[in-house]
DNA sequence: AGAATGACAGGAA
DNA sequence: GTTCCTGCCATTC
């Protein structure tokens, strides 16, 4: 069975992204110490159950919505993220950059 | 064991 | 700035 603890960190690194702020899967597997695995991000949000976890501002590198343009998921995400005032155009959302600065700000440790 | 699949990434065209 | 193609990882058939 795959490990536990791997799919934890992930879910701990999406838990860490602030409300109306969002991030790459790539970027969720490096912060959750497992560079490279972007795709087991994706394994992970596709079985998760947790209405608690923010899957929503997780995007793709370019910033393009995971799901299909017409399916539900697309639908549901697209609101839940312009609910939280990110701006989302024709399926896509401008991606923060890797700014050590800000990033150090976003993902300080509280 | 080999092939196919998926909420991906990065560079090339 | 976008679309296309190839590479990666892990799981499932």
């Amino acid at each position: 069975m795959p490990d536990l603890s791997a799919a934890e960190a992930i879910l701990a690194a999406i838990r860490a992204v602030p409300r109306g702020q969002v991030a790459g899967y790539g970027g969720i597997a490096r912060r959750a110490g497992l560079p490279g695995r972007a795709r087991l991000v994706a394994k992970i949000l596709s079985g998760n159950d947790d209405p608690k976890l923010p899957w929503h501002r997780i995007l793709r590198s370019d910033g393009r919505i995971a799901f299909p343009p017409d399916s539900p998921g697309f639908v549901e995400q697209r609101q839940r993220l312009r609910a939280e005032g990110v701006d989302v155009r024709n399926g896509r959302v401008h991606m923060p950059q890797d700014d050590d600065s800000l990033d150090a700000a976003i993902w300080r440790p509280r």
